[in-house]
DNA sequence: TTATATAATGTAATCGATTACACAATTCTA
DNA sequence: TAGAATTGTGTAATCGATTACATTATATAA
């Protein structure tokens, strides 16, 4: 009488046993349509709804799938986040968020979890410092699919959706160089991570198909803070040729460059042209609207979710690796526009 | 061979039962060390692993809690949920997040699948729309606690955190005055909401604390947008007795205001003081920096974590209702500080 | 009319743990 | 040294579903 009813209590109501309950919800051709529909209505009367857990320890799937970032609270990924709950509602899955922090060993620790909660996918964006990928290795022995999305590492069996680095930075530079600039300089976080390096080598080939010779001290390594924007701002603009441009792939960074600017007397867009990356929400607020390359986080979830969905389909034992690169949108603003 | 190893599995491979195997791991005092030892060797040695289906299914706790907000990727429910996340993965708990987009219906839909999913308890800022709470009633029923937050109705049976906004907005509204303003606009959004209702009230009775006599037309209900905060600027500065102060429960009315204000001839703070409420990020990196109230969404969201535990934890079925309200901070910038 | 499909339902195993109860072997008590 | 207490394991039920494999009753075929 307590708790709730189970398929048990339907079936001892009805004087039938629990399998012919189960068939007839079930809508087993084998039921005749009389006892379907007397267990249905029966079912509805007492408020019946299945255990999941049950089901899922019979089924061995949850319908859980476990998302991994470095923290929840950063725009980009809540706003992926977003995408791949609202894929995935929809479809009966339950989202599951952990956060690393960046490190590696609570990555570890966190998908370790994740595998006892017995997750059917897992979606994560590494966390910067991983360099060892053999926590992933039981993911896949498990067959359970795994998708990267923005930061990744090579490794077989993965899938992964990310947006083309490469061609948001080589659209950024263009459009400064059309914007009349000739020595643009690059502010870099880690070239060694990988969309960092995509993102120098658009920078780079834009330079190269419009013949700007490219300028090694023009390319500046830093955290993404607005502190270390004015720092580097102050030390390019004291070279002995200064940049009228500055493409950061990051957004504070621009925002840091820009406001050293404002306030040591160069004019934004006139003196120098500023694009970030990012596209984060405080760019259009800004007095002067800063350019940005819109990384199109929602869409990303989406397809994150739906790589997942069509993997988790498909039973077949065959390991799918698909690589979804997914177009950046240049977001032009006034910190780039000289009219 | 292949799978998971189970407790089974072990049991073979040492010629001992199941039940024994499991006494063994969970350190069981009636099970001899030696055969302790051996046992949890083996599980090491095989790699085991606790399938928590199962064991969600026997004791029927899923270790699984349930968080529901109107967008994931608002900076204060990211925030917030963040605070929750990391208090909750420490003890094991995993965190299902999903979103109402703020209709009451899907509110309904979300807190029924929640409860099949068989979660331990639902942390939830309410949808915008919701007025009926019956659908919080079978949560209570099967005494999983219900924590509010931040968005509430009152309801016997269900705890609460949130922060004083009745405090806070007296706290800004103290402030503007201490700038010498003595006309101060208050823009709300919906004072049919409880939270808006509040922040109305401490605006007020900062004025009655202040002998500043309250005017109706200074009280404004506008959506939470930065164009709605332009319009309304307009119209309040065409009084014949316009505000020298804005107070806005809300960031972005603010920015609008102060956009407006700004481009059309008015200094800020010199002319108009402006303070805005939640603290969002683009605030401080206005080139007029805005002071708004913090509405602190880490604390709250470990707060609110804190008193699902203690529910949780506490077995006997009184039902507990656990109010807390936390204070807010408010921050002080430039849009307020006439120096 | 008898053999044979076919339809509708029941029996019992299963998923992977936990645990009340039973039982044998050993140790203690008087 | 018989009976009681203790120690260490085994047996089997349980959580709430699903499902392979019966089984029974009815319909159809020959």
């Amino acid at each position: 009488m307590k708790g709730k009813p189970t398929i048990y209590d339907i079936a001892k109501k009805l004087n039938i046993t629990a399998a012919t309950v189960s068939r007839a919800l079930n809508n087993n051709p084998r039921i005749s349509q009389a006892t379907k529909e007397l267990v249905l209505k029966t079912a509805k009367d007492m408020n019946y709804e299945p255990n999941k857990l049950a089901l899922a320890l019979k089924k061995g799937k949850s319908n859980n799938i476990g998302v991994v970032v470095p923290y929840i609270n950063r725009n980009f990924f809540s706003s992926v986040i977003r995408g791949i709950e609202e894929e995935l509602f929809p479809k009966g899955y339950n989202v599951i968020i952990s956060q690393t922090h960046e490190s590696a060993e609570r990555e570890v620790d966190i998908i370790n979890n994740l595998l006892n909660a017995q997750v059917e996918g897992i979606i994560i964006s590494l966390a910067k410092f991983t360099k060892n990928t053999k926590h992933f290795e039981q993911v896949l022995k498990k067959n359970i699919p795994l998708i990267f999305f923005d930061r990744y590492q090579e490794m077989g069996g993965v899938s992964s959706v990310t947006i083309d680095d490469y061609q948001g930075s080589y659209d950024a530079t263009i459009h400064l160089i059309e914007q009349g600039c000739d020595r643009i300089a690059h502010l870099t976080v880690d070239p060694t991570l990988s969309i960092y390096k995509h993102r120098l080598e658009g920078y780079q080939q834009a330079l190269i198909d419009h013949s700007i010779p490219f300028r090694e001290e023009l390319v500046v390594k830093l955290k993404s803070d607005m502190e270390e924007g004015k720092r580097v701002a102050e030390n390019l603009m004291a070279l002995e040729n200064p940049p009228n441009a500055i493409f950061s792939t990051s957004d504070y960074g621009a925002l840091g460059a820009i406001k050293w600017l404002q306030t040591n007397g160069y004019k934004v867009p006139e003196d120098v042209c500023v694009v970030g990356f990012s596209n984060e929400p405080f760019t259009q607020f800004l007095d002067l609207s800063m350019s940005s390359v819109d990384q199109v986080p929602l869409e990303m979830g989406k397809m994150a979710a739906q790589v997942f969905l069509e993997q988790v389909n498909d039973g077949n034992n065959v390991k799918i690796e698909k690589k979804v690169v997914l177009s950046p949108s240049l977001i032009i603003r006034q910190s780039s526009t000289k009219k």
